[in-house]
DNA sequence: AAGTGGTCTAGACCACTTT
DNA sequence: AAGTGGTCTAGACCACTTC
């Protein structure tokens, strides 16, 4: 983190091996020189930096990052070289920029965010917020799968939640959740329950953790007797299956979800550019 | 097209009202004047400039475009402006960007892009080219959904393709597409079975039309008797449904596609950001 | 008026590719 | 050596928001 790829200032201000330095200042403990000898331009270094911040929660959800000139004087590099770093953590969603206002860190409590993670859509009119029902939230020891899927050891403990969505009173996705057991210490049912907007908020509100990315797998599936009732559906009725894993700063697999989707009045909506 | 937001030159050289009788330069008919009074930034008018060079196939797929140098002297602003402009379009997929080589129109027949639009994946193991066995190619008339989506008159004629793909022997996608019989000629299925590459890069070669973008549906539905028979499945598996309107420059529609997926052994894979 | 992000310019040098 | 895109800096001004 400490090499600068080049000086190319002839005049005195703009010095080198300075961003490392002004790493410092970000101050939760970073690790220490001997790590990867690669080489990377000066605007990644900063970009990791001010992720380092947002992943240490020095700036939280929903807060005002320092303005691109203080940053630019804090890490003693040009205003533009913070630019660019602040341009890719926004098109990855990590911050948004509101002109004349400034950064602020993203947030899953805000509307514009609500739909990234949650692609399925009513045939016709608008979406509607569905209602809640928590079936199950009890902590287990994880299986194998489930284990190697999150990183943990096999039977290290696991917060495992079942939930039926409905929309407009007609069940619709029945889901099932897999979480880290010491990353969700709190998380009971009744919290679950009486939290107002969507789960993502909770976890990177009240436990800390943001969900950044995810991948999902989809397929085709039967309804088996026990989800045909509580979809109150037909046993072997197409569903839509998703099984999703979510990842937190710097990569890490937080998260595992399998949701079957009962696509009659909804679809999957999805995007390829 | 003809308007700059502003004149920060102190300089006489990188003069103002440029970019619009600079685009004249770029051959083909532009709209004239009368457009939409709307402001916007330098960049995004050249980013204009240059999407219209595209369309109109004065650079073709897989072909050199001028130099950032160049086209900033066609366009009379400087390379940083060019620069951003090609960034966007780099980022929309519409151009590559090689160091050292220089920017090349997006092609369909490279390998970089062959997964963008197909994104059924083994379960196991990596990706195979699918065998591909056309079922029915004819020319029919819209009925009034797919003229709709088409952009069409109902009855305009349409191209109708139905083909089945195997993967290692094992019949696993059953497609339908319907594309407007005005941009497709000559597409007959000899055309289509001999074609060795993705369809898309058939389309943009041999037909001048090029996808940029795509939106899917997804459904799960149940295999009907005839479905039944070309996957080799029982009647009522679940299979999933992708309803795909696809869009080639200036966001016109210029596909519709159903394709019937088999996912026992694949998954459609999908990724949150 | 002051502060923020957004745009634009000009010039330098680096990394990579080709000649 | 020459040409390309990639990085970095410095400074100017614009658009928007707040005080």
């Amino acid at each position: 983190m400490n090499q600068v790829p080049s000086n190319p200032n002839s005049n005195g201000a703009a010095g080198n091996s300075t961003a490392g330095s002004a790493g410092g200042a970000s101050g939760s403990g970073l690790s220490p020189a001997g790590a990867s000898p690669t080489f990377s331009p000066l605007y990644q270094q900063i970009k990791a930096l001010i992720t380092q911040s947002l992943q240490s929660g020095e700036w939280k959800p929903g807060e005002l990052i320092p303005s691109e000139v203080e940053l630019a004087g804090r890490y003693k590099v040009s205003q533009g070289t913070v630019r660019k770093a602040i341009d890719e953590l926004a098109a990855e969603h990590l911050v948004v920029r509101r002109q004349g206002k400034g950064t602020f860190v993203a947030s899953h409590n805000e509307a514009r965010a609500h739909y990234r993670f949650l692609k399925l859509m009513p045939d016709e009119g608008v979406p509607h917020q569905p209602d809640h029902h928590y079936i199950e939230v009890k902590r287990i020891r994880a299986a194998a799968e489930v284990a190697r899927l999150l990183d943990l050891k096999s039977g290290d403990a696991v917060v495992y939640i079942k939930r039926l969505l409905s929309f407009e009173g007609a069940p619709t996705i029945l889901e099932e959740l897999w979480l880290p057991g010491q990353l969700f210490k709190g998380l009971t049912a009744e919290r679950l329950a009486e939290y107002k907007g969507p789960m993502y908020g909770l976890f990177e509100s009240e436990f800390g953790t943001r969900m950044i990315r995810a991948t999902e797998k989809l397929r085709a599936v039967a309804a088996d007797a026990g989800v045909a009732t509580y979809l109150k559906v037909a046993e072997g009725t197409p569903l839509l299956c998703a099984d999703r894993v979510s990842f937190t700063y710097g990569d890490k697999a937080v998260e595992l979800r399998r949701g079957l989707y009962l696509t009659t009045a909804f679809h999957y909506q999805n995007e390829l550019s």
